[in-house]
DNA sequence: ACGTTGATGGAACGATCGTTCAGGCGGCTA
DNA sequence: TAGCCGCCTGAACGATCGTTCCATCAACGT
């Protein structure tokens, strides 16, 4: 019913996918979800892949964008540049959590170049966490002495948000966030850049 | 092939179930990479639920028995409850990884009464971290502002170990185990209760 | 009035699903 | 030798799967 023809059949196919499994959902069940007739669907979608692929990829890009744009708003310090993606990471996981679970969950279903390109964007998250946490150690302002475990954890924490959030909650996802941010630069043994008023020790 | 009867059939169930995910494996895969045949599962197990049910109970128990045995070796310190639980977790889902990946993920496919079991032993894992950490904050040996966000991402970190490690590593699974302790202790904050061998520092 | 086009419905296809059934084989007891 | 029983097989069942095909209907340019 909710929209017209192309959005309430990705609708449906979000709610379904996202709460049942990709595997255990049939398209029947979908257009009917829709309120569409089955071959209404295939006017519009090639197929239940292709439904698949139409929403992991349509909010995919949509996170790269919200971390660059975190990003240009971070100084050089490390510290605020790891801040900047973990907030852009948590408030996607709240806001598209039933991509993100589907995304982190169901990959396994996805075709070979529906694959690849996941794949790759799954690295160029990582990369990018990488990045910014190794900076942060050869600089010395993150301390932490397991740079990859704390990649790793940071990761992680942020991803669990998509599967306990839910938006009735009477926070808001920008507080969440921020707490997220204290977390990740907590476990990173985030120490600010050496004040002016002592003389900075060297290092080891 | 490998092992007779029972125990391949379970063995073919967990690789399967693991990599592809229950919906999208068929009973005839399994007696497939099993070597038996169709029937002969039915002989043993009444379904594919059945297979399910048998996989993710049969490593729970041992999940909570690791758990009890390290506490029992812990003292009071919360600091060294929480080393234990963690130290459990992290070795759980390194050995048990397929069945953890195959419970974490597609719970959604249990049967009620199995789901009921399944969010029995959930909470009483997620209590088990909950009331470490909160004994923890009230007697100040962790000082952490956020003591429900860190529960929550030192389990999703643990959990998170299922979804990468592999045997195949050069390393053991202590020395994984070791450096997530120490992660999830810095994440808590915890700092050890006064030690007698020099005076405390009044804080702050 | 006619033809074209996009959107939709209904029926059906072949394939595969989980499950069941009737029986065969080998070893045990009597 | 006969009878039972644990173990296993091949064939089949009905249901449902993803997908395709064809008809219909409204809208619109000509």
């Amino acid at each position: 019913m909710r929209g017209t023809g192309r959005q309430a059949i990705l609708d449906a196919a979000r709610e379904e996918f996202g709460e049942r499994g990709y595997a255990a959902v049939s398209i029947r069940d979908i257009a009917r979800r829709a309120g569409v007739s089955l071959s209404a669907m295939y006017h519009y979608y090639t197929g239940k892949q292709d439904l698949l692929h139409a929403l992991v990829n349509g909010s995919g890009q949509a996170y790269f964008d919200s971390c660059r744009k975190e990003l240009e708003s971070a100084g050089d310090d490390p510290g605020e540049q790891l801040a900047a993606v973990v907030r852009a990471t948590v408030r996607y996981r709240a806001e598209y959590r039933l991509e993100s679970s589907l995304t982190l969950a169901e990959w396994r279903s996805m075709s070979e170049e529906q694959l690849e390109e996941f794949r790759g964007r799954q690295f160029d998250g990582t990369r990018m966490f990488k990045e910014i946490i190794e900076d942060g150690v050869d600089q010395g302002v993150f301390r932490t002495p397991h740079p990859q475990d704390a990649r790793r954890g940071v990761i992680a924490m942020c991803n669990a948000v998509a599967q306990w959030y839910r938006e009735s909650g009477e926070e808001s996802v920008d507080d969440l966030a921020e707490r997220y941010v204290e977390l990740a630069l907590v476990l990173v043994e985030y120490r600010p850049a050496a004040r002016r008023s002592r003389p900075a020790k060297s290092s080891s």
